[in-house]
DNA sequence: AGGCCTCGAGTTCA
DNA sequence: CTCGAGGCCT
């Protein structure tokens, strides 16, 4: 039944008037109609969407109370990439921060940058796509790279605008901000769950990122989540300061934090940051600090990027929050490397949202340099967040009856001797075959960046050892549902979903077979580059220290490391063990056969890039059969020069090597404007 | 030789 | 997140 024009007309009325009506009253706070006037036009909009159920559209006010619950979150790979800031934790780091600017920058020192300073909201960075002005999705931070797939419930935050307002760009542009919830809704809430006899949340952050990942978001309808736009990004950057980013971001309906504050120098950046120190508690919201960021884009652009930050942004972050309690002991535990880690063992105290209890104390000179004992009184707080750490001690509350740590000279574990080896720092026991080392190696194995085996945790794998039903990383392969049903807390079903996790990692990429094996100095990273170089296990087993030291990346230490595992009779023993079993490590399908933009060929780059950080530059090389070199040489076939490029370029032009742009680059592998 | 950047390994709690 | 250490650039 087709809608009647009339009707349809009288609906898109109704979806701009609400909408323009919320903006007024949860963004500006000051509504221009009463509350029941809004009731009304809310309820004849229902009226026409549930008789005309074409007309709903996806801007509509009435998607904003939450969908049926999702099975589980998809995913979305952001534009561009959700970076990390360096931070900044006194005001001397500010103006070293300012100093590099300029540096980066080619600005004389005495120049003054104009900066926009920020709160930094403590809730969930969240990424809004929207295409032509319309609300397309809205994902999780994630990894930086990939978010979770968020939109239900990000639709239900009343002051995020389903469609620009006002001014939309055109095309596709990602709007970021954080997604936070006010103190006086989390007590709220916390009130609510209370009565409930639901657990509560231990801060408004949690709060806040417990009701984002809801899958059912009629619960986050509920929770009045809010939001604070903080960025604007397209395929071109849309205008020529951030300050301009964020008046635009304004007049399109978004909330854009009051407080935020274009500034000339920074020295006034520095007052600004510390006056919210002092003031903090006056907002509604928790904040953990301030962003700095330069104003100007063509001079973010000259400033550039180290790694995978920007050097023209800074995090100035609050003092942490602080807690004293008490070390009852400290002990030490053994890794999956035979390195024995002092761990403080202190009386729970409640810091930051959670209790902690425990808390590392990284290896002895760091253990000395803090001067730690058992039974001092110490200040902790959470390192980034999650992390519990020791700041202090207050040796004003010392006794005399504190004891000092000593390493113990036999493994806790397997009572074997325990050595420092000359030039480290760290504790080991060498004994491979103690239990800590074998249970370590197999949930290493089982890990999820390695073979990724689901249910293999560090529980099960202590029960598989204890039981004697695994011994070594093979053994995992030839466990049985019937054994493993047998076991205690294993039923039918656990039994089932073990069994069928080790079976689909049966097949593994050469590169998560050799990083599972935890071979010493051969993490992620270094696995990788060894299975591409050498392709197949066969290859990998007949490396000698001097192959290795061919590979790029790979020094004298990583080489000898290797050379020495892949000729000890007992990792061979291993590995054969698991071919016997039926691991099968995939080779490496050497791109340069396939052919592609790079085939064969030789990259170097040099200087900063600003669309990617070096890795992804170099994975993209190697995705189309080249390869990454770090040095060049007459045998290098494309320098890549970014930003500020060093010798390399110099010697690039000096031996007559191609030299691209970061653009030309990108042209030739296929990702123009990437 | 020294400095910078990346990588590896260990860690916490819910 | 932390620290230590390996590799490469200057």
């Amino acid at each position: 039944m087709a809608v009647p024009k009339k009707i349809a007309d009288e609906a898109k009325k109704l979806r701009e008037k609400i909408n323009y009506h919320n903006y007024r009253y949860y963004v500006l706070d000051s509504p221009e109609i009463s509350d029941p006037e809004y009731d009304r036009l809310f309820r004849r909009l229902v009226e026409l969407e549930g008789k005309y159920p074409e007309l709903v559209s996806p801007d509509s006010p009435t998607q904003r109370v939450g969908a049926a619950p999702l099975e589980e979150f998809g995913s979305v790979r952001h534009m561009f990439p959700m970076l990390s800031l360096n931070n900044a934790f006194e005001a001397a780091e500010l103006r070293e921060f300012d100093r590099r600017v300029k540096t980066f920058a080619d600005l004389p020192q005495d120049e003054v940058v104009t900066y926009v300073a920020e709160l930094k909201i403590d809730g969930l960075a969240t990424c809004l796509r929207y295409e032509d002005g319309l609300l397309a999705s809205a994902a999780t931070r994630g990894d930086g790279m990939v978010g979770e797939d968020v939109t239900q419930n990000v639709k239900t935050i009343k002051t995020i605008p389903l469609r620009w307002l006002r001014g939309a760009l055109p095309g596709t542009v990602e709007v970021r901000g954080e997604v936070y919830m006010q103190r006086s809704e989390f007590e709220r809430i916390n009130k609510e769950q209370e009565a409930k006899g639901e657990p509560i949340f231990a801060n408004p952050r949690n709060a806040a990122a417990g009701s984002v990942r809801q899958l059912d978001s009629r619960i986050t309808a509920k929770r009045h989540l809010n939001f604070f736009a903080y960025e604007l990004r397209a395929a071109s950057p849309p205008f020529p300061s951030h300050w301009e980013s964020l008046e635009c971001l304004k007049r399109a309906g978004f909330p854009v934090n009051p407080h935020s504050k274009k500034i000339t120098g920074v020295e006034q950046v520095a007052a600004y940051c510390l006056d919210w120190q002092e003031r903090q508690s006056e907002l509604d919201y928790n904040v953990d600090g301030v962003v700095v960021k330069v104003n100007d884009v063509a001079t973010q652009d000259r400033a550039g990027w180290v790694s995978r930050s920007p050097r023209w942004a800074v995090a100035y972050k609050f003092p942490a929050e602080e807690a004293v309690t008490v070390v009852r002991e400290i002990q030490a535990s053994v890794g999956r490397t035979g390195v024995l880690t002092p761990v403080a063992i202190m009386d729970p105290v409640f810091v930051d949202g959670s209790t902690v209890q425990r808390a590392t104390l990284h290896n002895e000179d760091e253990l000395r340099r803090k001067d730690v004992r058992i039974g001092d009184t110490v200040v902790i707080r959470k390192a980034g967040d999650v992390i519990p750490e020791v700041v202090r001690v207050l040796p004003e509350k010392r006794t005399g009856k504190e004891k000092k740590f000593t390493f113990p000279s036999k493994c806790p574990i397997c009572g074997e001797p325990v050595v420092r080896p000359e030039g480290e720092v760290a504790h080991r026991c060498l004994n491979p075959a103690c239990p800590a080392q074998v249970r370590g190696n197999i949930e290493h194995w089982g890990s999820r960046n390695a073979l990724n085996i689901d249910h293999l945790g560090e529980q099960t794998v202590n029960l598989l050892v204890a039981e004697g039903l695994v011994k070594d990383v093979a053994d995992v392969y030839t466990l049985t549902k019937e054994r493993v049903r047998d076991l205690e807390r294993f039923a039918e079903k656990s039994a089932d979903n073990l069994i069928r996790a080790i079976e689909n990692s049966r097949r593994p990429p050469l590169a998560k077979f050799i990083f599972g094996l935890g071979i010493r100095h051969v993490g992620e990273h270094v696995a990788d580059v060894l299975a591409d170089h050498f392709g197949t296990v066969e290859k990998f087993l007949q490396a000698s220290a001097e192959d290795l030291s061919q590979v790029p990346e790979v020094g004298p230490v990583i080489a000898e490391s290797v050379a020495e595992y892949v000729r000890s009779p007992r990792s061979r023993a291993l590995i054969e063990k698991l071919l016997r079993v039926g691991v099968e490590p995939q080779p490496v399908r050497s791109a340069a056969a396939k052919g592609g933009a790079f085939a064969g060929k030789t990259v170097v780059f040099t200087g900063g890039l600003s669309t990617m950080t070096r890795q992804e530059a170099e994975r993209l090389v190697k995705e189309q059969g080249g390869r990454a070199s770090s040095s060049v040489s007459k045998e290098t076939d494309y320098v890549v020069a970014g930003d500020k490029p060093g010798s390399k370029y110099d010697k690039a032009v000096k031996l007559g090597v191609s030299v691209l742009s970061e653009q030309e680059f990108l042209k030739k592998a296929g990702r123009p404007g990437h």
